[in-house]
DNA sequence: ACAATAATAAAACGAACGTTCAATTAATTC
DNA sequence: GAATTAATTGAACGTTCGTTTTATTATTGT
């Protein structure tokens, strides 16, 4: 046989991302075939050539979506003219809130690393490092505006990153806590972490928490 | 050929065991096959299976010595008779020594979890929710004796395990940090974010953790 | 309706995989 | 020093892997 009947190309290379996340995040990218997942696609291996050229590819490709997505949710999710503080509240919101959208994606990009060649990682790692250096700018800006005590800039953001990102091995939707709840939570332990004062009016507030979630 | 000359069942074992780990860590499970980890050994593929009759028993003989290793050492690490912010500094003392020490191990431990059958990941997962649960009682007494102000002990808890083991995914021996800078800093942020009160002669207070690290 | 193009199937490629087996040699025991 | 045991090799097994090639059919444009 050959074209199938209602075959169409946009809709075969979504479902070959999607079955592609699923299939890496829960057998990792080396243990899942290209049989495999054409057959989870419903379509032949062949037929996956045709929209990535290597396997290799289609993993780059997934992870370069991936984190242009996470530069774009944070440039529409960043204040304009705002203080430390709240700045600071906006990353944790939007880092949480886009983690747990996409539990699966993230796993992709954050334990397949290895499977990338050499000047694909190093793209990878560039398109990290500017997003973590956003939060850096953030904890160094309020801590010099008082706002904040930190005792090593680099080493809390990279504590904070690791603290957040890690909602995901542990978060299910729909158990005992709801994201509104997890994210109120976090914002809370970041910022007794950084030591924000709370004597201003701050999104750092527990009740002004609840309000802008 | 046949038997070398030197050759020692217990010497290839932890060659082999040694050799594995660093593979493992580096390219991953699925990654690694039998044949280049006997390379790397300086053995044939074959002399391996005396060893291991399979390669995922070398996976999860990996796995369950890291995990008892590290029940071990907090068995001994942990304080008799000492207050919730003594048991918490020791606890993040402990945890953080071990697994900088232990960086490849640690990874093989988290990142390959998948690669078991579903009995022996149920034996890891309860060794590791064992070790967690430590940490939970640590904070409920201190939550309960009014020395620390958690929320949500269970949440508290994943995110402090997270932002911790957190460390080996960027901490490189010999860089700007030593470990004993790193431990402190660490000591100090998850002292803030359980809301230690700073009130008492407790190990959680900065010029203490610097004498007792 | 007919040509051009898009989307797939089917089969095959060589290479690598985990594992087994028989043969062989070194070390140990008696 | 002969018998036994320990450690390893080299070759082979069947399977699966990523990928390529060729043929075939559906759709689109004219």
């Amino acid at each position: 046989m050959a074209r199938t009947t209602g075959s169409d190309g946009e809709r075969t290379e979504a479902a070959v991302r999607e079955a592609a996340v699923n299939l890496i995040a829960r057998h990792g990218y080396e243990a899942m075939s290209m049989r495999r997942l054409a057959a989870e696609v419903g379509v032949q291996a062949a037929a996956l050539y045709r929209y990535f050229p290597t396997k290799e590819d289609l993993l780059f490709t997934l992870m370069r979506e991936h984190m242009e997505g996470l530069r774009q949710a944070w440039e529409h999710a960043r204040p304009t003219d705002a203080d430390p503080a709240e700045q600071l509240a906006a990353y944790v919101r939007n880092h949480i809130a886009f983690h747990i959208e996409r539990r699966h994606a993230t796993h992709v990009s954050n334990m397949e690393l290895r499977s990338l060649s050499p000047d694909r990682l190093t793209q990878i790692l560039r398109m990290r490092t500017a997003y973590e250096k956003e939060l850096r700018s953030i904890l160094r800006e309020g801590a010099e505006a008082g706002d904040f005590s930190i005792e090593d800039t680099g080493l809390t953001a990279m504590a904070l990153i690791q603290m957040m990102t890690g909602v995901i091995v542990w978060f299910r939707p729909g158990e005992r806590l709801s994201v509104t709840e997890v994210t109120a939570t976090y914002l809370s332990m970041t910022m007794r972490l950084v030591g924000a004062r709370m004597d201003t009016d701050s999104a750092a507030r527990p009740s002004d928490v609840q309000r802008t979630l």
